[in-house]
DNA sequence: ATGAAAGCGCTAACAG
DNA sequence: CTGTTAGCGCTTTCAT
């Protein structure tokens, strides 16, 4: 397995030609006669010959390789919206390489330096958390495309993610419609997605009047935050009729401590989540949440990628995408 | 942002010594004086120098990377190996790079040579399907190690697996032993993993003198063939006291149709999976399951890759993982 | 239509 | 310790 692999030269030589009548031959030029072609796909086949992308890259400095980060592997919505971004990458045959800094940041550092000296010819984010800095003095280098956070747009860094205002709109509405009024929030705390939706659910309470039973309880984001949030709540007394997660791992979370404290969901007590992972349909749980459109948003960043770096003249730096209500089987009328 | 990037050369121009003295500083070769390498460090430094992989690569013919591909992002079991995997990677200082033939044999066929084009020192399968054929021919370029297929264990194909047949009889003693005897399966069709446990379920039934009521509905190992499954075997007339499932995540489709079916878990009918998804230990799901140690069998194949990189001597090409069976919520004694 | 020659940016002997 | 000389395998002018 360790006789060296055959090059264009072996190729070139079995086959009568020259190295650069191979290198025309094999990337399909049409100026290289029939005759040609064929010996040299011949000796080709003969020699398993496979073209080394290394060489190409360093020869016509082009990398054809895009560069993806993604932090946590424990929330399904980065799976999610990696899938997105890969199956465009692949379509316009460029290749994915993936790294991932474990939620520290000075790894994450170095991995994101990896990836350039590796000469990816643009990056994609997939995190609620990065390294600010880094992120900003590598948007000289080449074209960013961030996922979810939208405070790190700027020049040389595009954002896609999805109107969280709106969204958390949606599913307040959601709950006032269906007569909800004692609506406790588990929020995400200072990561900015749930920061927005921790605003907007306050201003919703405000404005329609519920000011004073505003109630918040800090998360984190994950399904343990959500599950010991919502303990901390119930413990304190009177539960509320509805409880409005920042996302949807930590409102099965949430869930769970419902469960724990024997009220049944939805006739006891109702909640929603945020994101729209795949999970949440199964049939098991039904969760009622504001779903973002995930792989799209994948896809759409991976589109916009490549218009940077087509050098395409764009001036909105920022593409958001409508969140979607998706009513399940976790949201109800409260109790009368 | 397209001032082409400095190289090497300018480093060693602008500290006034030669290439391959900055290409050892560099790398924190002791022999450089601290002269040397202090210029060499400043003007790097002020230059914004960053090493070129892709030329490292070429000069030295490694690559330092790692191609890995993950088919389906739709069941977690493979994220979670791939994060596995992907930790030793990294911590070896080596790159991955991922790729997907999303369930399409011949894309995922040339997904693999493209990774070899990128002289990939090494691979990594991730998928419960995978081209046979292309592997094979694969495995005298590269070393290969398979995660879940223990039949494509051959020359230069190493595989890391789960011992099945005891994970399937520890799934099934758990039911006898709580008392249960009219006991169904939801297979997995014929992909590998779910025919191993289809054989056991039988041969334990068998053995326990219950093959008259052995009950096989098929299913394909995703949520929605195990809910279907599930419907089918519950429109039939009496339901099973308890139901294996070939895994989790169709599990949780078969939890779903019992609950149409309003059978309640695990009073009504017990629910036991397989493969110990993160997910299943959600307080929502509770998932009873024979889990595999997915995020180890991940480390392990990286670790046995770098072993066979390293040309160590090792005979056995299969590693067999010991499951653990996880007793949680779905699984109860049968209503008497 | 085809070949020769000059790199791409870096590493790797081999001399000093 | 440091510089020189060759490549790594491929693409790309520039001739022919």
């Amino acid at each position: 397995m360790n006789e060296r692999r055959p090059t264009i030269h072996d190729v070139a030589a079995r086959a009568g030609v020259s190295k650069s009548l191979v290198s025309l031959a094999m990337r399909g030029s049409p100026k290289v006669s029939d005759a040609s072609r064929a010996a040299i796909e011949k000796a080709a086949a003969e020699l398993g010959y496979r073209p080394n992308a290394t060489a190409r890259s360093l020869a016509d400095s082009r990398s054809r390789t895009i560069g993806v980060n993604m932090a946590e592997l424990d929330n399904p919505i980065f799976p999610e919206m990696l899938g997105g971004a890969h199956t465009v990458i692949r379509s316009r045959n460029y290749n994915t390489m993936l790294v991932s800094g474990e939620r520290d940041p000075e790894l994450e550092t170095m991995e994101l330096a990896k990836l350039l000296e590796f000469q990816v010819e643009g990056l994609i984010l997939i995190s609620h958390r990065l390294p600010a800095e880094t992120v900003r003095s590598l948007a000289d280098e080449v074209p960013i495309v961030v996922l979810t956070l939208k405070d790190l747009t700027g020049p040389g860094i595009d954002s896609v993610v999805t109107d969280d205002e709106a969204g958390t709109r949606m599913a307040m509405q959601h709950l006032f419609h269906l007569g909800h009024r004692d609506i406790a929030h588990v929020s995400g705390g200072s990561l900015e997605p749930a920061v927005v939706r921790e605003r907007l659910y306050r201003s919703e309470m405000q404005a329609a009047g519920l000011g004073s039973m505003t109630r918040v309880i800090e998360g984190d984001l994950t399904n343990l935050g959500g599950l010991e949030a919502a303990r901390t709540l119930l413990q304190e007394g009177k539960p509320p009729t509805a409880i409005f997660a920042s996302n949807d791992i930590s409102a099965l979370g949430v869930m769970a401590a419902c469960q724990e404290f024997g009220l049944s969901i939805p006739s006891d007590i109702s909640i929603i989540g945020y994101d729209g992972i795949a999970l949440g349909a199964l049939r098991t749980l039904s969760l009622t949440t504001v779903a973002q459109p995930l792989g799209l948003m994948g896809q759409v960043a991976a589109q916009r990628l490549f218009d940077r770096m087509a050098g395409t003249q764009i001036d909105d730096r920022s593409i958001v995408l409508e969140p979607e209500l998706l009513t399940r089987g976790t949201t109800a009328p409260p109790r009368v």
